[in-house]
This record gives C-alpha cells, structure tokens and sequence, in this order.
DNA sequence: TCTTCCCGCCACAAG
DNA sequence: CTTGTGGCGGGAAGA
C-alpha cells in the first residue's frame, strides 16, 4: 500500500523531484516498483525483487511518460533506478567514504545477479506487454529472494578458506548495495556467520571475514558446549515426550528435559563479560546465540538430525521469558529458519522432513563435518576429507546436464539398468567416517542441486540452465537421476542403520558409507539412490547408487568424481605432476541416454543464446579445468586431510582401490560473466575424441556437463590431473605442461573454447604432496568466482586464447605449485583464523571488537582450539 | 490450510 | 541526535 501511494505521487506530482524521492524511499524498502519504463536501461537491475503486479498500477502512465535517454539520465545520478544504485546513492550521501568506494567500483557484475535477464529487458525504451510478459515472468520470486540466496552470493564474495596474508574486510554497506538488499538483510546472514566465526566484527559496519578455517575448531566447541547443555538429552527427550505431553501439559517436557540449562549461562564459551555485562535485553536472544545454540543441538543429536518444533522449544525454554509460548514459538521458528538458511548455504545443513505419525515435520539435517571433535588436532573440513573417500568409493560420473526443469523428472531415460561397479578394491568400505555411524559424512548432491537450482531460476530467465544430474555409469550409460524409478530399495538400504534415515534421506543424499558399502556388496549399481523425494523439499536429482558421488558441502564445496572404467586410460599414467591437460582428449561418451539428454537440454541452451551476448558466454565456457586424474595423485592419503596427512583412515586400501579404475575426471569450465555464475562441469571420464582440439565429433555432442553456480564450487578443492598421459614432473614449478590447451566445443558454441590452464591446476605429487592440500586448492578454486569475476577481467569468450587461470588467484601471488601448496597449508588450514593470518592482530582486531561492540558481539567461541 | 520466511517497523545501542 | 543493530511479528508467497 505504502508503496503504491507513493508511487502514485509522484505519478501525479511534479515528475522529477517527487519521483526521485519516491525511488530513494523505495530503495530503502529493497522494493522496487518504480515503473520500469523509467529506469534507466542501463543500470542492471540485478536480483532486485520487482513486482510487476503492482507496476502494472501504472501501465496508463507507462508510455505517457517519455523514456529518459540513458544518456540524460547519466547526467542525473548515477542511475537512482535500481535499487542498488539508490541504494547506493543513499549511502554515498551518508558516507563520503563508501561513495568514493562505490564511485570506483562498477555497478555489480552480472554475473553476480541473475539482473541480467532484466538488463537486456531493461534496454528496450519501451516497455510493451510482452516485455511486461517477460518481467512478470522474471519476476523474482520469493524464493529468489530468500535469505539462503541471498547467503550464497555473500559467501561466494569471499573465500571459503582465505590466504592467512588475505585479509578481508567486510563493510555491511557495500555488501547490501551489491547485493541489492538492505543492510538488515545482511545483518541476519552476518550474524550467523559470526556465531561459527566464519566472520567477525571489526568495527562499525565493518567485519573481517575469516572462512572456514576455524569451522572445525568451532563446531568442535560448540559440540561440547552442546554436551554440556545436555542438548542432546532435551533433544530425546522432546522428541519422546513431545507427542503426547505437548497436548496436554506443555509445560512438562520441560521440567524434565532441561536439566536446569536454562539457568545456566548460554554461551560459556562467550566472553566472560557477556555474562557480567547487564546487558541482558534483547540482545540475549541474538541470532548469534540462537545460530550456535541450534548447531549445537545438531552436533550433539546422534541423528544429526533436528526437527524445528524441537529446536524451537529448546530455545524457548532457555530463553526464559515465556509468557506466550505460542507466539514465542512462531517467533522462534521464523528465527531458525533464517539460521538453517544461512547453514544450509553453507553446507552445513540441508532441509529435510521427518515424518512421524502425526505427520511431517521440519526438520534439518547436519551434513557438515562431524568429525572435529577427533582427539587432537581438527579434523579438515569435510569437503577435503570427502575428497578421498569420493575417489575410493565413486565409479562412474555424475552429470549435470543443462536442463531448464531440473525439477521435472523423468525427462531422461532410467534405461540402463544396473551397471557394475568398477571399483576392484577391497570389498571392504574402509570408509574413515564409518565410525561416524549414519551421522557421518554423507555426499550431498541435493544441495548442491538445490543451490545450484536456485541459480537457476534465478536466471532461468535470464536462461541459465537448469540442471538435472545425471549419472554416467563406467559404461557410458546415463541415467536420469531424477527419474523417478524404483528408489525404495535405496532407502532401505542406505538407510538401515539409522532409522531416520528413511525418512530422510533424499535421494541426493547418500550416507557415503552405505554408498561405499553398497558398492562392495554388490558391486552393482542398480540402485538408484532415488529419492525419497518427498523428503525432500525441492526436487533434487537423484544419484544412482554405485554412481559417482557428488559432494558439495557448501555453497560452494563440489565434487565430482568418476571412473574409466572401459576407457581407453582408466589409470594409466598416475604421474602425478601431469599438469597437462588433456581432458579434453578423451572423448566423451555419448550414449543414447546421453543423447536423449541431448535433445532435452539442447533446446534449452540454444534458448537462451537467442538474444543476449551474455549467454553467449554462457556457451562458451571461460576456463577451465579439471581432467580425469591419475589414481594415485588423489589417493585419500593426498587428498586426505591434509592435516593428517596420510594418517587418515585406511590409506593403503585407498590407493588400492583407486589405482585400479577410479579416475575423477571432470573438465571444469569457469563461467565467464554470460554465464551467471554457473560453472560447468565436462565430464571427461569416457574418452572423448569429441574433446580433442579439433575434434569436429563434438559437435551435437552432448556433453556430459554439469552446470554449477560459480560460488558453489567456493570452497571446493580444485583437482587437477594431467589428462594427457604422460608424466609429467611432480615438480613444484609453476605447471609445466603447456599453456593453455584450447579446445573447441561445437556445442558450447562456435566461438567457445575450452582453455586448459595449468597454472590453474594444482597438480598432485603422489606421496610428496601426501596431504594434498585441498583446502589450499580449496582457497585458490575458492577464488575462482568470485575472484575472476571480481577481479580478474572477465574472460570473454571471443578471447579463447587468453589462458584462464583457474587456480591462480589473485590472492596467491605465487604460482600454485603443490609444494607452495603444501607449505602454507599445514600451518594454515586448521588453524582458526586468527592464527591463519597474523595472529597477534587477529587477536587484537577481535578484542577490539569485542571491546567495541556490545556485549552480545562477546560471544565469541573460543575458536581455537585445543582446550 | 499450513509452512516458510520476506519485509521493514521500531526499540535499543553506539557514536 | 544520528546511525548502526537487530528483535520481532505481520502477512503474503508457496506448497
């Protein structure tokens, strides 16, 4: 209403001044329904949500107004009509500062923001119905708006795992003009991230951003905060109770569940002044607490498995002032769904459903690390340790094949029944994290596809893809994994030792033990891990038993492995430094499922090259990367944590397993600015004559592709292998091989080119890169987003000779050489982050933080580590 | 209808 | 007083 009245009055008012006015308030409102006509074509709009529904209100006045040229607009204000750009210049008028900062800086990257669709929309100087067709189809919907969306591309800003000399300070207002969104918004992500220290504050509308470094030591803490809380006591106690207790004496369960924790402080491990500190307002119930006392409950629960209504009342309860429980609850809920979505961008959790004989419930699963609390030293981040267990136990490819429906199922045949598992190793899942029961590590493709989903749709318009996983067998067979096939036995399986696991598990999501179990079993891959889909929120894609398991632990965590089975050179050349590339040379399979997939996707990616450029660089992927590898450079020992080097589990089984036909083999092409932030995958694992330089075979080629969002493979661990066999020196050098290796891709468009860059890879030395370093390729593939987005000149595809450097970013001046690597690693990953960067400082900044801010910024979990 | 959760008002804290 | 924070809950999109 508010808006609207607005808006009419500057309809009806004098048309500069009052419109002026009427945009800037608007923009503080994050909403932006200025009549589209009037903006400047420009300025993209980015993921601004623009509710056409409500411009339609001024349809009449629309063409009555005469379209201010860009050019005149210019001269005005930097372009007041997106709402980043008013937001900007609001900002600038407040702070002198920010304005130099936002004046050097360009309006936000395409990329970035799924505007793109708008932009081009934009440029029309009319608008017409079928623009407005368009907009109201572009209309970002509430989920694009979500906070989880909204986190992602915060995180995809910053490196997951930044250089301990890479310091990175977060000024709240230029994330929210960047962004699109208000500061409140960010206030809500921020907070979360602070409460597992991924950031800090600084100082006013400042934060330091430290990555995950510190999240073992962090979740480790928590975890026995949480025991200590008896968390996981409350927690089986409700879930007991909660049923028929609930009903009747509400008050009950609590008496007897909370052991008095209420009483006790919250945070121990907050600051001691936190307590003191009379501060006890609002501030108490700080999403900070909240966010840590709701990781705690997962940390302890054995499930790893929290329902809302639990984690509701447990807050509640401690929260003591409860008058009206009811109102407290809803309260309380909406809170924890704005924390799960910030843990769920960051792979730490992921909605689930439990279902129960009252009926389906919210719930939350912990797919983060679980493993922090080992003795010792911290375990590394799942995404490095699942590395080697992905290589163990994954055969076969998975495939992202760029759909526009990822949701839809069945698009592609569920042909190809059963496929044999290649793996030859020992029968025995040596799985490091069996220990971890159910609640151990488990891959998570439905994140990642539900992440990558969003994207998606966020430029579905703007035509991203939309992606469908697919599985590839060795054989080359593709399957659908979003058919909707026979999938109860999966669950049963996967699901036996944990009886909630039935409920829910999804079909993305494999217990990477029962996987690895089931692979030696039966050797067999029949079963598709179908989902349990209901369980799921969003339809995700399923991964096929047996298959190669995907693991994107956070928004930006991915994995892909896969094997060559029949392929000319399954493990052939396990030299490890091969830094050449030659993924590329083998040829892609091209079933008939893959060609089925071919048709669907096809239609979809030509869509979109219709009319802009940008999509051209969709198709003509930037960089790129990742072959099949060598077996025995990833081996668990390297790729396994690095901090333990080969201490992990089982390392000679691994290699065994491995050596034989597993080979990870993936092309991974870093999305130009076209491409929205997507990020492809090629699957290079089948040999593909196709991929060769020349190779005219690839034409219609359906590449077997999978299509990330770029933030999404943040933190993941760049694998490189040399695909060209060959060996190729371990040494340390910058990457021998040669420069970048251009292939050209029919498919991805005439002028696209696939560059191999070997600066980019981070090739692995058999045993002397022992604990590869996947957090330091982490923090360089980290970068790759963002970094070459931000600040590497955007790639064009028209320029398929310029190498891309994958891994080299910015933030690692040296060449990325796996003894550089190795190096700084050791010391740096597992640290927290105070002492991944200087230590002494970090101290400092985080006491003068603490010492700036109020009391509820105190608390801080002792991050570090060793009790 | 129920679940999610965006949005932004407004209180409180900091400067 | 102004600006920074962020609690809170209405209400609407989405399922």
């Amino acid at each position: 209403m508010e808006v609207n009245c607005l808006t009419l009055k500057d309809l009806t008012s004098p048309r500069q001044p009052r419109l002026d006015f009427a945009i800037e308030e608007n923009a503080q409102k994050e909403n932006i329904f200025v009549d589209l006509s009037r903006m400047a074509p420009k300025t993209p709009i980015k993921n601004e949500p623009i509710d056409l529904s409500k411009q339609k209100i001024f349809s009449p006045e629309r063409n009555p107004i005469t379209p201010v040229k860009p050019a005149d607009r210019q001269q005005q204000q930097a372009e007041p009509w997106t709402p980043t750009a008013n937001l900007k210049i609001l900002i600038s008028a407040a702070s002198p500062d920010i304005r130099d900062r936002e004046k050097k800086k360009e309006l936000f990257r395409p990329i970035e923001n799924k505007g793109s669709a708008y932009t081009d929309s934009l440029q029309l100087d009319v608008v017409g119905d079928s623009a407005v067709d368009r907009f109201e189809k572009q209309r970002p919907s509430r989920k694009q708006k979500s906070l989880g969306l909204l986190c992602q591309k915060f995180l995809a800003r910053y490196p997951s795992y930044p250089l301990s000399s890479e310091k990175t300070t977060i000024s709240l207002d230029e994330v929210a003009v960047s962004l699109g969104v208000e500061r409140r918004r960010i206030y809500d992500i921020v907070n979360v991230l602070e409460s597992l220290h991924l950031v800090s504050r600084v100082a006013k509308n400042q934060y330091g951003w430290h990555g995950r470094h510190s999240l073992p030591s962090t979740l480790r803490n928590l975890q026995r905060l949480g025991e200590e809380h008896k968390y996981e006591e409350q927690i089986a106690h409700l879930q007991q109770k909660e049923l028929d207790l609930m009903e009747s004496k509400s008050g009950e369960w609590r008496k007897d569940a909370s052991v008095d924790i209420q009483n006790q402080p919250l945070l121990d491990f907050s600051e001691p002044s936190y307590h003191s500190s009379s501060v006890n307002s609002r501030k108490d119930k700080s999403l900070r607490i909240m966010s840590q006392k709701f990781v705690m409950l997962f940390l302890v629960s054995k499930t790893k498995m929290v329902t809302l209504d639990v984690a509701a009342k447990i807050l509640i309860e401690e929260s003591q002032d409860t008058p009206d429980q009811s109102i407290k609850f809803k309260t309380k809920v909406r809170r924890l769904y704005d924390i799960a979505n910030v843990l769920t961008s960051l792979a730490l959790i992921k909605k689930v459903h439990v279902t129960e004989e009252r009926g389906r419930k919210p719930a939350f699963k912990w797919i983060g690390p679980v493993d922090f609390s080992s003795s010792g030293e911290e375990r590394m981040d799942v995404s490095a340790s699942v590395l080697p267990e992905l290589k163990r136990e994954t055969y076969g490819q998975i495939q992202v094949c760029a759909k526009r429906r990822l949701a839809r199922h069945g698009s592609i045949s569920p042909a190809h029944p059963s496929v044999r598992v290649q793996r030859k190793g020992n029968s025995e899942p040596s799985s490091p994290y069996k220990e971890q029961g159910s609640g151990g590590f488990s891959l998570e493709i439905g994140s990642l596809a539900a992440v990558y989903r969003q994207k998606m749709e966020d430029s579905a318009q703007g035509k991203a893809f939309a992606g469908e996983l697919v599985l590839q067998t060795p054989s080359g067979s593709l399957e659908a994994a979003t058919t909707p096939a026979p999938s109860s036995s999966a669950d049963s399986e996967y699901g036996a030792d944990n009886p909630l696991v039935h409920q829910v598990f999804s079909v993305a999501h494999v217990d990477l033990q029962a996987f690895s179990a089931q692979n030696n079993l039966n050797g067999q891959v029949g079963i598709p891990l179908r989902p349990v889909a209901s369980e799921v929120d969003c339809p995700k894609p399923a991964l096929l038993a047996g298959q190669p398991l995907v693991y994107v632990p956070s928004t930006s965590l991915f994995m892909l492995c896969g094997s060559l089975p029949e392929g000319p050179s399954p493990g052939p050349e396990r030299d490890s430094g091969g830094s050449g590339a030659t993924v590329a040379a083998e040829p892609l399979p091209v079933p008939s499922v893959q060609k089925r997939l071919r048709k669907e996707r096809r239609p979809r990616e030509e869509e979109p090259a219709t009319k802009r450029q940008s999509l051209d660089c969709e198709d003509g992927p930037l960089a790129l990367v990742m072959p099949k590898e060598t077996a025995s450079g990833f081996t668990s020992s390297e790729w396994g944590n690095p901090s333990r080097s080969t201490e992990t589990e089982k390392p000679s089984k691994d290699k065994d397993s491995t050596k034989e036909s597993s080979l990870p083999q993936y092309l991974y092409v870093q999305s130009p600015a076209g491409l929205n932030g997507f990020s492809v995958l090629l699957s290079s694992g089948q040999p593909s004559p196709a991929l060769g330089p020349s190779s005219p075979q690839l034409s219609p080629i359906s590449v077997p592709c999978m299509v990330l969002p770029s933030p999404t493979l943040g933190p993941f661990p760049v694998l490189y292998s040399p695909t060209v066999p060959g060996p190729t020196p371990s040494a340390p050098g910058p990457l021998p091989s040669a420069g970048p290796v251009n292939f050209s891709l029919p498919n991805l468009g005439a002028a696209t080119h696939l560059l191999i860059s070997p600066a980019a890879v981070v090739k692995p030395s058999p045993s002397t890169l022992a604990p590869a370093d996947p957090q330091l390729q982490a923090q360089h593939s980290l970068h790759l987003s963002p970094v070459v987005s931000r600040s590497q000149k955007v790639i064009q595809p028209e320029s398929p000779a310029q190498p891309v450097s994958v891994v080299k970013l910015q933030q690692s001046p040296a060449p990325v050489t796996p003894k550089g690597i190795r190096r700084t690693h050791p010391e740096t990953f597992f640290k927290t982050p105070g002492s991944l960067r200087d230590p002494d400082l970090k101290r400092r900044e985080k006491s003068q933080s603490r010492n700036t801010t109020s009391a509820q910024r105190r608390l801080e979990i002792p991050s570090t580590g060793p009790d």
